[in-house]
RNA sequence: GCGCCCAUAGCUCAAUUGGAUAGAGUGUCUGACUACGGAUCAGAAGGUUGGGGGUUCGACUCCUCCUGGGCGCGCCA
C-alpha cells in the first residue's frame, strides 16, 4: 500500500521535473495522518520541495496533485490538499478489497520484505557468563535478541543467532574454587569458602551431585589437583540450565561460540600478533597494551595482565574480528546497558583491523529493576539472593514476561513488579492479543459446526469482498495493510517494540468491529466475506505474535 | 571531575526517525450481556512533553545550558 502510493506520487513529480527544471528530487516520504479523517496516507513532497522552488508548498501540492488525478485516479476516492502543505490521499474500498484478497491469497507478499536481501547478518545476544542461572535481566536481552533476529529473518537477512561463552578466565575458575569448597565442606573437611566466592544455592547443588558421584576421590586434596575437573564440571552444568532456560523462555541459538576455542585454536594469538605487527601493542610495566587511544578510546587497554594472564578484552578483540571474518554483512552485540563503555574499544579494535566499523551495531538494554508489591527487590549475584529467569518465568508466565519485555524501547529503564504483572493478568495486554486470536478460532469452529456454506476447514476459497463496506471493516483492512511499514520500520530500527503496539492496535480495531457486527448470518455471502477478514486478521496475528515468540492459542 | 542513557496524563509506557489537534493501557467516573467467547465494547475526565534559550514553514524529536535519576570511567567481567 505504501510502496503503491509512492510510486504514484514518484511518477507525478517525474512528469514535472521538466517543468520545474529541477535534476535531483528529494525522497519521497509517505506517513499514515495521526487523524484517519485526514485520509489513509499523506505525503511531505510539497512541503520539502518548497525550498528548493522557491514556492509555496500549497502551490506545488496542487500542482502535484492535479497531476496524480490525471495519471492514477482510479485507486483514488479522494486527493486533497491540507494544512502547511500535506497532500491527503484517500484509497476506494474497492482498493482495499483487492488488496485485502491479495493477502488472503499470498500470504507472503504483506508478511515478508526483502530489505535484507539475503545478506548475512548476525546477533549475539545473553552471552551470559556460565558461573550462575539467568537473571530477569538477561531475559530481557534474550526476548529483544530473539525477537529483533525472528524480525530480520522476515526481513529477508540470512540471520545467525549466537550466543558467547566465557569460559576461559577468572570467573568460570572462581565458579571451579566455589564447588570445590562446598565439596570439601559437605564432606566434612572445613576449608574457608572464597572470599569473593559465587554463594548461592546452586554451588552446593553441584557440590552434593560430585560428591554424590565422586565419593571422596577429591576429598583434602589441594585446589590445583583437580581444578580442570571442578572448573569444567561446574560451567558445563550452568550451561546446560541456561539452555534449558532460555528454551523453555522460547530462546534458542543456531551457534554456541566458545572462548576457550578461540584461545585453543591460536585465535586469540593470531589476533594480537597481527595487531603486533601494526605496533598497535606495547609493552609497559610488565603488561601488553593495546594503542586503543589512537582510535576512538580515550586510553589504551591492557590485553596481557604483568601475571601472564590475558584479560578479557583480548579474546573480545579476536572475536570481533573474527565474526567479521566470517563474512558477516552486519554484527550486532546486544549488550546490558553497564557495558556502554566498552563500545568504543571495539570500535577501536575493528579501526586498528581496517574493518569497517560500520558494520558493526550495539544494542543497549537497561537495566531491569525487579519490583515486589512496589518495593525494590535487592540483587545480588555473589551474595546468592536474586531472582532468576526461571523463578519469573514459573510465577508469571513466559508469554506475560515477553510481552512486558518487548513493550518498552531496549533503551529505558524497565520496573518489573512480579505482583503487578500477576494480578493484572486477567486484563493484561497480552490476553488481549491472543483473545483476539482465539475469538477468530472460535468464529471458524462456528461456522465449520453450522456447516456455513464455502468454509471448508477454517478455509475459504472464493473472495468476493465486495460486500465489507462498514467502517469498522475498512477500518480492520487499513490497520491490516499497515503491518508492512510497520514491519520495516521494526527491522531497519532494530526495535522490535514496534510489532507489540502494533498487535495491540489491530486487536483493538478487531474486537470493536467483532462486537458491532455479526460476522456468521443467514446471509452467505457476506459470512464468508466476513470470515475471510477475520482470517486476514488471524494471518497477521500469528506472524506478529511469532515473532515475539508469544504462543497463539485457539482457545483460551 | 569526565562520558553514555533516561525524564511525556495519578501510574506503566507509545508517538510512523522533523510533520497536522501528543496517543494507548491501567486507575477514577458513566453506560452496554435474552449475543458468533464480557479476558469484550461505547463514552467522560486527565498534559506548559523536567526547566530556560536556540535552529525553521513546523520540535516530544536536533543544538546549548540547567535540574533530577540510572550506569560507566580496573592489569574485574
Amino acid at each position: 500500500m505504501k510502496q503503491i502510493t509512492i510510486e504514484i506520487i514518484q511518477s507525478a513529480l517525474g512528469s514535472l521535473k521538466e517543468k520545474w527544471g529541477v535534476e535531483n528530487l528529494p525522497d519521497v516520504e509517505v506517513e499514515v495522518p495521526r487523524n484517519e479523517e485526514m485520509g489513509d496516507f499523506a505525503t511531505t513532497a510539497a512541503m520539502k520541495l518548497s525550498k528548493l522552488l522557491k514556492k509555496p508548498p500549497r502551490e506545488i501540492a496542487e500542482e502535484i496533485a492535479g497531476k496524480i488525478n490525471e495519471q492514477r485516479e482510479e485507486f483514488f476516492e479522494k486527493i486533497e490538499i491540507a494544512g502547511p502543505g500535506f497532500i491527503n490521499f484517500k484509497f476506494t474500498k474497492n482498493f482495499f478489497h483487492e488488496s485485502l484478497k491479495g493477502l488472503l491469497q499470498e500470504k507472503h507478499s504483506l508478511l515478508k520484505t526483502d530489505i535484507g536481501k539475503g545478506r548475512k547478518i548476525q546477533v549475539e545476544f545473553v552471552s551470559a557468563n556460565p558461573t550462575g542461572p539467568l537473571h530477569i535481566g538477561h531475559g530481557r536481552g534474550a526476548a529483544v535478541g530473539s525477537a529483533l533476529c525472528n524480525i530480520l529473518k522476515a526481513a529477508g537477512f540470512d540471520v545467525q543467532r549466537e550466543f558467547y561463552i566465557n569460559d576461559a578466565g577468572l570467573q568460570v575458575k572462581l565458579l571451579g574454587l566455589s564447588v570445590f569448597s562446598s565439596y570439601q565442606q559437605i564432606l566434612g573437611n572445613d576449608i574457608p569458602f572464597p572470599e569473593d566466592g559465587y554463594k548461592g544455592d546452586y554451588i552446593k547443588l553441584i557440590a552434593k551431585e560430585i560428591s554424590e558421584r565422586d565419593g571422596e576421590r577429591y576429598l583434602n586434596k589441594p585446589f590445583d589437583e583437580c581444578e580442570a575437573y571442578f572448573t569444567d564440571y561446574s560451567y558445563k552444568m550452568m550451561l546446560a540450565n541456561i539452555e534449558k532456560d532460555l528454551k523453555d523462555f522460547g530462546v534458542v541459538f543456531d551457534k554456541w561460540q566458545s572462548e576457550k576455542e578461540l584461545y585453543a585454536k591460536g585465535k586469540v594469538n593470531n589476533s594480537l600478533d597481527a595487531l603486533r605487527s601494526k605496533e598497535l601493542i606495547y609493552e609497559k610495566d610488565d603488561a601488553l597494551w593495546f594503542r586503543s587511544s589512537g582510535f576512538e578510546d580515550d586510553k589504551d587497554r591492557v590485553v596481557k595482565k604483568q601475571d601472564g594472564e590475558y584479560t578479557y578484552f583480548a579474546s573480545d578483540i579476536c572475536y570481533h574480528k573474527d565474526k567479521l571474518d566470517r563474512g558477516f554483512d552486519t554484527i550486532i552485540d546486544i549488550w546490558g546497558a553497564d557495558h556502554h563503555g566498552y563500545i568504543p574499544r571495539i570500535r577501536s579494535v575493528l579501526e586498528a583491523f581496517d574493518l569497517p566499523k560500520e558494520k558493526f551495531k550495539v544494542i543497549l538494554i537497561q537495566m531491569v529493576s525487579l519490583l515486589r508489591n512496589g518495593e525494590p527487590v535487592q540483587m545480588s549475584k555473589r551474595a546468592g539472593t536474586f531472582i532468576t529467569l526461571r523463578e519469573v518465568i514459573d510465577e508469571v508466565g513466559a508469554d506475560i514476561t515477553k510481552f512486558i519485555f518487548l513493550t518498552r524501547k531496549a533503551d529505558s529503564h524497565l520496573d518489573f513488579d512480579l505482583d503487578l504483572a500477576k494480578e493484572q493478568s486477567s486484563e493484561n495486554p497480552v490476553f488481549y492479543v491472543q483473545y483476539a486470536f482465539a475469538r477468530i478460532s472460535s468464529l471458524f469452529r462456528q461456522a465449520n459446526e453450522r456447516k456455513v456454506k464455502g468454509v471448508e476447514e477454517s478455509a475459504i476459497r472464493e473472495f468476493d469482498l465486495s460486500c465489507l463496506t462498514e467502517d469498522e471493516e475498512i477500518s480492520v483492512i487499513k490497520k491490516l495493510l499497515q503491518y508492512p511499514m510497520t514491519f520495516e520500520g521494526a527491522a531497519l530500527a532494530c526495535e522490535p517494540h514496534r510489532i507489540t503496539y502494533y498487535l495491540q492496535e489491530l486487536a483493538g480495531v478487531f474486537h470493536a468491529y467483532y462486537y458491532k457486527h455479526k460476522i456468521i448470518s443467514d446471509d452467505n455471502k457476506l459470512s464468508l466475506a466476513r470470515l475471510s477478514l477475520c482470517n486476514g486478521v488471524k494471518i497477521v496475528l500469528e506472524e506478529g505474535l511469532r515473532i515475539l515468540g508469544v504462543s497463539t492459542p485457539e482457545r483460551m
